[in-house]
DNA sequence: ACTGAAAAAGTGGCCTG
DNA sequence: CAGGCCACTTTTTCAGT
């Protein structure tokens, strides 16, 4: 579910709003009276906005930038995963979760089923993930991506 | 770049700073006082902790968790990239800089080259935008995977 | 919607273990 | 050093216009 039950910006007066996002991804601890003074308005106002955009779903958090290095996770790898005929969502999401390395999945289209972002502490760490991955039911097969750099 | 200067936290007294990360990962947007409380510091102790971890690139920034189709971006696809011959990931960067829809570039191990994460708003957009990354020089061809849901 | 006062948070200095 | 404490500033929040 990525768009949960609002959700465009509404165009009038939809510019702020879109101002006040970009200032947001870019620095998300800002205060709101800074805020306000790079799009015009009151801290009020501009508190409103927010407190508006989060409670629509346009904001769906505020979070720190980790670097992963930092916390021991060396190696950060995609993974396809093939499955065996038809794998709902839910099942995907269900074994994702029972794997802590596991940052992200997706369903996607294309040849794979569905695509895993998975962080290690290094390639012995990786190697056994991957093998608890391909032990999940109706997982044939998997195609590993390891990253070398992001850009 | 992954790891700028200092990477891992040293063990003596890490504790406190993997709850702060934890604690800022969910929510960057607590006050000090507030995530202190949590940690058992005083709110000085917390935000010199905080400042520091900053500081060595442990914590690269704050910011928002928008959704994307709040914003217009509908489709996310990822797009695996076929070189001829060896692509350095300056190349890479210099190209996917060059294409806004493009949001995150990896260069990677296995069969392609590189692995792009684009956005975009519709299938039309989409098409037009690989249509971009054929054109670059050295891309041989793409393989594309579109998000059906992001778990 | 603006104003101003009260409450809360952020910031830096200084001293202790 | 890192932590607690204290004073000072900025920001937030909530009245009453």
């Amino acid at each position: 579910m990525t768009t949960p039950h609002s959700a465009c910006l509404h165009e009038s007066g939809g510019f702020p709003d879109r101002k006040l996002l970009a200032l947001l991804m870019a620095d998300g601890r800002q205060s709101y009276a800074a805020l306000g003074q790079q799009v015009e308005l009151s801290t009020a106002a501009t508190k409103r906005r927010v407190d508006r955009m989060r409670k629509e779903g346009v904001i769906r958090g505020f979070g720190a930038d980790v670097n992963p290095a930092a916390l021991g996770w060396s190696i950060e790898a995609f993974v396809e995963i093939y499955c065996n005929g038809q794998v709902p969502p839910k099942q995907m999401k269900e074994f994702a979760h029972a794997i802590p390395e596991v940052h992200d999945a997706y369903t996607i289209t294309g040849e794979a089923d569905g695509l895993l972002v998975v962080r290690c502490t290094d390639a012995a760490h990786l190697e056994r993930v991957l093998g608890r991955i391909r032990d999940q039911h109706d997982v044939l097969r998997t195609r590993t991506a390891i990253v070398l750099s992001h850009l």
